[in-house]
DNA sequence: TAGATTGTTAATCGATTAACAATC
DNA sequence: TAGATTGTTAATCGATTAACAATC
């Protein structure tokens, strides 16, 4: 879809455009200039468009951008115009929290298993769903075909689990221990320690200067 | 304690760096090169020099770096040789996750209370808490004084709860709804929906090309 | 048409990489 | 001492910002 290489950082932005042009349809606004949409994100006039123009010439001059096609544009690009089933290894408090998490569903994402090993786990409610056992995995995946792993598993078992999950057919790994993964599947982690760390820096340095 | 303006992004990699040597600290490690520290960290030499010459020159010609002395220091730069008391406010799952999440204890981070506005939550049992009533939270505040407030309620609430917690006297907020929160204290925000949403990009863009 | 705002090229800024003299 | 590796300056690369002609 895209010619050249996007840079990562680019890609880290659309979200936020994504919700933001979200909340202005819903509130019936439909069109917006890079100028306003730029200072609502925090971002320059210049680097909205130099976004957009990544993927294609999605305004009009002397107009601006359509709420709603530049949504839809950007839900495309993101691939949220597919559907994913997620499946999440690990039944402990952050796989029930990520279950849970309401807006995933809305967004195409959802869920359709959760494993353990713990045996004391395994059989318990955990949304709308029952903790399946770890070792049925396999054959869980042989029929369902599942897209998306969400890894919240101890780090000691994160590599191995994420072979597995290559080798289950999986397509994309969401990895919530702090292991750098090295798998051929793409995969985003989520690093809680390492922000919380960053907010203690922040803090601890702000306290300093200025 | 910095002379220049550290840049974020090298702030952003210092967790990382401080969680592999603490693992070769474990491992009885005693020095390490840039060399052999960037090629397991997927950096540069040259990256690794710089970002730690933002701060000192830690390390020593011909040598390398002292592995648990370099660990140290990070440790102070981002400010895990202090403590802070965390309160977490939202007892449902997200907040639990956090409240359990192994690893914060041993890093300076203790956790003292939780609250939420919910009768049925408030008085059960979380982790070794007890979940209190929000509307406890000032006079909890007024005796003990905590540092970081883990927001895990609703994004409606977030801002309004943000001003709360500054007056609170609070001195940085961990963020896990997505708003942009805008606040005096420093904040940090972990954007779950974002890293899923670029996680399908990664997905369905692999899924085309290459 | 005149005004507004894009798409895009050029200029600037900042971060990463390379190179090497200093030195343990 | 000779070898290794840092600290630091200079060169490169990439991302952001500025500027403006194209055009709705």
């Amino acid at each position: 879809m895209e010619q050249k290489k996007v840079p990562l950082v680019v890609i880290r932005r659309l979200p936020r455009y994504y919700r933001y042009l979200s909340d202005l349809n819903d509130m019936g606004i439909e069109r917006i200039s890079s100028q306003v949409l730029s200072k609502k994100l925090g971002f320059t006039a210049s680097q909205v468009r130099q976004d957009l123009n990544f993927f294609g010439g999605f305004g009009q001059q002397g107009y601006g951008y359509n709420v709603k096609s530049l949504r839809n544009e950007i839900s495309k690009i993101l691939g949220l115009d597919k559907h994913y089933k997620v499946v999440v290894i690990g039944a402990g408090n952050l796989g029930h929290a990520i279950l849970n998490y309401p807006g995933f569903a809305k967004r195409g994402f959802k869920f359709v298993g959760i494993f353990d090993n713990n045996p004391d786990l395994i059989g318990k409610k955990a949304g709308n769903l029952t903790v399946m056992n770890i070792d049925d995995l396999e054959e869980f995946c042989e029929k369902d075909h599942p897209d998306i792993g969400a890894l919240t598993i101890p780090k000691e078992s994160t590599a191995n689990m994420a072979k597995k999950l290559e080798a289950f057919g999986f397509k994309g790994l969401w990895n919530f221990s702090h292991v750098e993964i090295t798998s051929s599947l793409p995969v985003e982690t989520v690093h809680l320690t390492d922000s919380l760390m960053t907010l203690a820096y922040k803090i601890s340095s702000s306290a300093v200067d200025d």
